[in-house]
DNA sequence: TATTATCCTATCGATTTGATAGAGTATGCA
DNA sequence: TGCATACTCTATCAAATCGATAGGATAATA
């Protein structure tokens, strides 16, 4: 199941490009067009920014911005920053790879062999998915 | 991420589609082979008795063993009974649909927009694995 | 009838999740 | 300079979930 941070900061991410200009939108604003808790969303921008998807700007007519374009942010990293592995097992993970304890033999394993194809397809789908693509 | 209840249901799963006969073998047996702690994979195996996929027999030569053929149980069924929902949010969900509270319009939403193509390449890998394509 | 092995419910500690509170810090403006 | 604004950061909390364990009930076999 898909995180309520993952899906508030894919919810805030899309607003955020969905606007022509790229001015400061203050937390409460997003907050309140998305119907979020401000307080969660506030750690949520947070992590965004700190990972280099936001800019922020404090101060009166501050808030937070998209750094990038929409069509250059893909979904992989967005996946990646907010929910973690994208792969649901660590032997089967690309950046967070890591033996399974119990499992003598990867090459056999079962869950191994579905949960490679599971990761696969879901990577195809984040590899081919900007932000600009989901606000169309 | 996977739950060990799928991760240990799989591996039962496939260690029972491995063997060349049908007869019932112990909990006890399936745990060790697979390390698993005995008393969890009780009620693995008791939750997949219940919908259908094993049998299962009392006392002295009892055990569990599969009811169907291996390449007759697809993944869809076991992942929706070990894990839930294949979908990772309520409102993408063929079985288990439930629309958002915070959602004014799903057709307009990025994550309702991106969760729908991850849900299809997950089922799409889920639907042509059999247990039998697991063991080879 | 004794033994074997599943059935079932209840509980438990640890972790994660979603959310909130509140003090700190930098910016803009008068 | 001083004040208002809005992000920054840490700490905390209740609820839910997860993985695991205990122990008695039940059914089948010999």
């Amino acid at each position: 199941m898909l995180s309520k941070k993952t899906k508030y900061g894919l919810k805030a991410l899309s607003f955020l490009a969905s606007l022509e200009d790229r001015q400061p939108v203050q937390i409460a604003e997003i907050a309140k067009h998305e119907n979020i808790s401000q307080k969660f969303l506030e750690s949520i921008l947070l992590t965004l920014r700190k990972s280099g998807l936001l800019g922020s700007k404090k101060g009166k007519g501050g808030g937070y911005y998209l750094i990038k374009d929409p069509k250059d942010i893909l979904m992989t990293d967005v996946m990646r920053i907010l929910e973690g592995p994208i792969a649901l097992v660590p032997c089967v993970s690309l950046n967070f790879y890591e033996k399974c304890e119990d499992c003598p033999d990867e090459a056999s394993c079962a869950v191994h062999k579905l949960m490679l194809q599971v990761r696969d397809s879901a990577l195809t789908v984040y590899r081919h998915n900007t932000l600009a693509d989901l606000i169309k």
